[in-house]
DNA sequence: TTTTACCCTATAAAACAAATAGGAAAGGTG
DNA sequence: CACCTTTCCTATTTGTTTTATAGGGTAAAA
């Protein structure tokens, strides 16, 4: 069980516009430099975004982006759900009953149960915590340079 | 995020093993037909459950095989490790600090959050748990049968 | 000695992940 | 307007992983 990585740049890539929320809007290239990662696969990774409305440029093409809605009303699971269907640890489980098996299968209560469980841990993050926590981390960052002058 | 079909398959081939506890000991190839999985791929599966000791052929190569300890002894999350290496959600977060960033990436901690989550609901839940539930299931099964002569 | 059940290695096909590449379109600037 | 920047869109590549299947060897029970 891995996350991918265009699900893991893309909440990175979104706490980066959190942090920015209120401000200037940033470009492609901006949250490319910031976060390291490429800037052509960012192109992928800013595109599901936007189709998703979790994010826009509102301002114009060269307004740079921002997010949609309040950092405090974007949770993980709603980034997450831009770069993969619903969670779905097992196809067991579909919302079809994908599997003939499930109506008698001890295992399927298993699933659903961790299936929950993941939705709702990545449901109850949201990016205003995330943004105030990298901040936290960048201004120690910024300090711990100042004493090595 | 998926679970591969290896570990799926090997809980429900633990879970007829489990149903077994104290009994005659399983052939390959019952469980094969029991649970409808491939006799032939059954041969990893089972040699990976093993190669970490969670059954074994004790009575000699023809007894069939059992589980090696108690079923309440046994975690789906022992399981799981039979044919995964221990659950990391992310590169970032591994026991050597593969990541760079992890230091001062506020995602990290979420990352953490949710691997010690999944790790500990898989640990939560044992094969005697899951063994009853099949039995009880199996058991509804047999009446419906019943029912419709 | 024949059958049965286990053990082991190799291989194949398909699916997926991760990234790169190339260029069209559109918007703002001098 | 001509030019540069930024976005937008599609295709391609490369490598890895998943999901099996195949083939044969070994050991022991009958
Ligand atoms: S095998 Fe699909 S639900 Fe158990
Ligand atoms: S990117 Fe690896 S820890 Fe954040």
């Amino acid at each position: 069980m891995k996350l991918n990585t265009k699900t893991r740049y893309g909440i990175r890539a979104m706490i980066e516009l959190a942090m920015d929320w209120g401000g200037k809007g940033m470009f492609q290239k901006e949250i490319s430099e910031r976060q390291e990662i490429s800037y052509k696969y960012l192109d992928h990774i800013i595109s599901a975004l936007k189709t998703k409305g979790l994010i826009s440029n509102v301002d114009g093409k060269k307004s740079g982006y921002r997010l949609a809605k309040k950092p405090e009303e974007i949770s993980v699971y709603d980034i997450y759900k831009a770069f993969e269907p619903a969670l779905q640890i097992v196809d067991c489980i579909g919302e079809h009953g994908e599997c003939v098996r499930a109506k008698n299968c001890a295992a399927s209560d298993l699933w659903c149960g961790l299936n929950n469980k993941i939705i709702e841990h990545l449901d109850s993050i949201n990016l205003s915590e995330l943004a105030k926590k990298q901040q936290a981390l960048n201004q120690r960052d910024e300090k711990a340079d100042m004493y090595y002058i």
